[in-house]
RNA sequence: GGCCCGGUGGUGUAGUUGGUUAACAUACCCGCCUGUCACGUGGGAGAUCGCGGGUUCAAGUCCCGUCCGGGCCGCCA
């Protein structure tokens, strides 16, 4: 006989029911007498209450944590007193009349109980945890993320399906295309000394079905870059990418704030107001030092150069910017020290500061603040200004950094979520080491036509049809018009130094495509680990992965990557250079 | 590639200025216990302190190296 009811589903409604139920055993309470068994699966606990009579007594008895059971009994009501309020079947339990062991469990090798009765779960390094992952994803956390996770997606395809949207897969085995991040490569067994390379998004593929007239398109997508592992950073990831026809961007940036809005709603009860603000990058950097601020506290950078311009203060007095921030407290040394650090982290040459104490400037560069700055900043008594000095973008990333900090540490950063689009990017940016020009967000990117005339001629000015969604400070969108005519994807191309010859063996299939009558269109890639991790309040992408890879891109769980067979690497055409190394 | 933090019974922690038998909680095993819900209670087992070397009469503790894990920078169209 199987189940009737998932375990933390049994409640007041079934007292005085027969019920079966299966799940593991989340606790066991041996009274000498009596044993209480808290029954768990994916929905929650029942507890279930073995008399000494009872022929499911004498397996009871053997019973340990993390065992398998099928219990068969009666739902009974608790006495009031006896209400356990803490979980959803708290006011029942169910006294057993038969009780198997469907499989025994070795001893788990950390608690998982904790959570599932309403308390925290004891912090276990990760590093066990990821060796032991199916035992961690036993846990509530890991169990109400990945819940969480599937009803995002699955708000995404009603929304987008709604809307006109159809799921198209692209392939996982294709071409290596030689801009952007490191590819990861698939030897071809049959082309033997060529390789495939997995997609670091479908972007192409995306762009040709807009030629193909699907006109609206999505997927969840699974993308690969193998590039250094962050919090927030896998190797391989997930993007729910989009892209639409005869749209302009901000017939984009509509549709994604409304199913931003619907996600939320659908899954947290939340309502999202939208539209988002829209910030242009130029702002979101002069203002927050950062291309995705964290608009949950304010803390503005301001521009005093002038103020410096032509001063006593050397250092200040011909630097491109000088850049200034105040904190509202009183920054010891040792604080503004460590702020410096983070500052010079980010190419500033130091951090100036000064403090407005007794109604006057103390410390650090105090003599030489000029007239007019505490107004300029609005510097109040028991402030600390910290300034940054030099090329534009240095300056204000550094400051930038040190604004996030300070938001960190003077506990400013507010609940709740906090959206915006950052818009107006420039199309390039200069590569200080190859001495060119090089796309900023993809060389498909469509210049913003009114700058057009400035694509040669003054190319750093010109600002793309490119835009991130930024959700509480982290990059969780981008996206763009593309070039939908072949000529200007040529121009773009010979921009970026990519000769005809070299963009017609990289991307042929691409200008053929776009050859052929291509719809003006444009599109975003979400990433949906990020999303989803920040809906769920954590801090790594990890505890939103099933299965995720460790900083060093291995799996602890699979130990992948490993080594392979000489006769695999035979069959491949491959010779390592250094053997088993 | 660089910087920073960490590694002590299964798990989570403590361990002073280098000094006796490495402590605590929990988990585990055994006994007692009929209304618990992190049950209680009595007992027991369990750690070459990540690894290697060095300093020292003496190292969990100090030094060097190394491995492992985490955070950040670089990198991530």
């Amino acid at each position: 006989m199987r189940r009737t009811h998932y375990c933390g589903n049994v409640n007041t409604s079934n007292i005085n029911e027969q019920v079966v139920l299966e799940g593991w055993v989340n606790r066991r309470r041996d009274l000498g007498g009596l044993i209480f068994i808290d029954l768990r699966d994916r929905e929650g606990l029942v507890q279930v209450v073995v008399q000494p009579e009872s022929p499911a007594y004498a397996q009871a008895n053997r019973v340990r944590s993390e065992w398998v059971v099928r219990v068969t009994g009666i739902v009974r009501a608790r006495p009031a007193e006896q209400v356990n309020a803490k979980i959803a079947s708290g006011e029942v339990e169910v006294v057993a009349e038969g009780l198997e062991v469907l499989a025994e469990a070795r001893t788990p090798p950390f608690p998982i109980d904790a959570g599932w009765r309403g308390e925290q779960d004891q912090v276990v390094s990760e590093e066990i945890r990821m060796r032991h992952r199916v035992v961690d994803l036993r846990r509530r956390t890991l169990q109400r993320n990945l819940r969480l996770r599937h009803k995002v997606v699955a708000a995404i395809y009603r929304f987008l399906d709604q809307e006109g949207f159809i799921s198209v897969e692209t392939p996982f085995l294709t071409r290596s295309t030689p801009e952007g991040a490191r590819d990861f490569l698939v030897p071809s067994r049959l082309q033997p000394g060529q390789f495939y390379a997995l997609p670091q998004s479908p972007q192409l593929f995306k762009q040709m079905l807009m030629v193909a007239g699907f006109d609206r398109y999505f997927q969840i997508a699974r993308c690969f870059r193998d590039e250094d592992l962050r919090a927030d950073r896998q190797p391989d990831f997930t993007q729910l990418d989009l892209e639409m026809s005869f749209v302009e961007q901000d017939d984009i940036l509509e549709l994604n704030e409304r199913l931003a809005a619907y996600v939320f709603k659908e899954t947290l009860g939340l309502e999202l107001p939208i539209p988002f603000p829209r910030m242009s990058y130029a702002q979101a950097m002069n203002c927050y030092g950062s291309d995705k601020p964290d608009l949950r506290f304010g803390l503005e950078l301001a521009d005093v150069s002038e103020l410096f311009r032509g001063g006593e203060f050397r250092a200040f007095a011909d630097a491109e910017v000088v850049k200034a921030l105040v904190a509202p407290a009183l920054l010891s040394r040792r604080e503004i020290e460590e702020l410096e650090a983070i500052a010079k982290g980010k190419g500033a040459a130091g951090l100036a500061w000064s403090r407005y104490e007794g109604g006057a400037f103390s410390g650090g560069i105090a003599r030489f603040i000029p007239e007019g700055l505490k107004e300029r900043v609005r510097l109040e008594e028991g402030q600390t200004v910290l300034f940054v000095a030099g090329p534009w973008r240095k300056s204000v990333e550094s400051l930038g950094a040190v604004r996030l900090e300070l938001g960190k540490r003077l506990g400013l950063i507010g609940e709740g979520f906090r959206f915006l689009w950052v818009v107006d990017f420039p199309l390039l940016e200069w590569d200080e080491e190859g001495g060119r020009w090089t796309y900023m967000h993809h060389p498909f990117t469509s210049p913003n036509l009114e700058d057009l005339e400035l694509l040669e001629r003054d190319p750093g000015r010109v600002r793309a049809y490119a835009y991130d969604l930024v959700m509480n400070g982290a990059e969780v969108g981008g996206g763009s018009i593309r070039i939908h005519r072949r000529e200007l994807q040529e121009r773009m191309f010979a921009l970026l130094g990519i000769g005809p010859e070299e963009a017609q063996e990289k991307f042929g299939f691409l200008l053929e495509a776009l050859s052929y009558g291509a719809p003006p269109h444009g599109g975003i890639a979400w990433g949906l680990d990020r999303w989803v991790a920040n809906m769920a309040g954590e801090d790594s992408i990890r505890e939103v992965i099933a299965f995720p890879k460790n900083k060093e891109g291995r799996d602890p769980l699979t130990e992948a990557p490993s080594p392979v067979s000489e006769a695999q690497l035979a069959e491949l055409g491959i010779a390592l250079r250094t053997p088993n190394g």
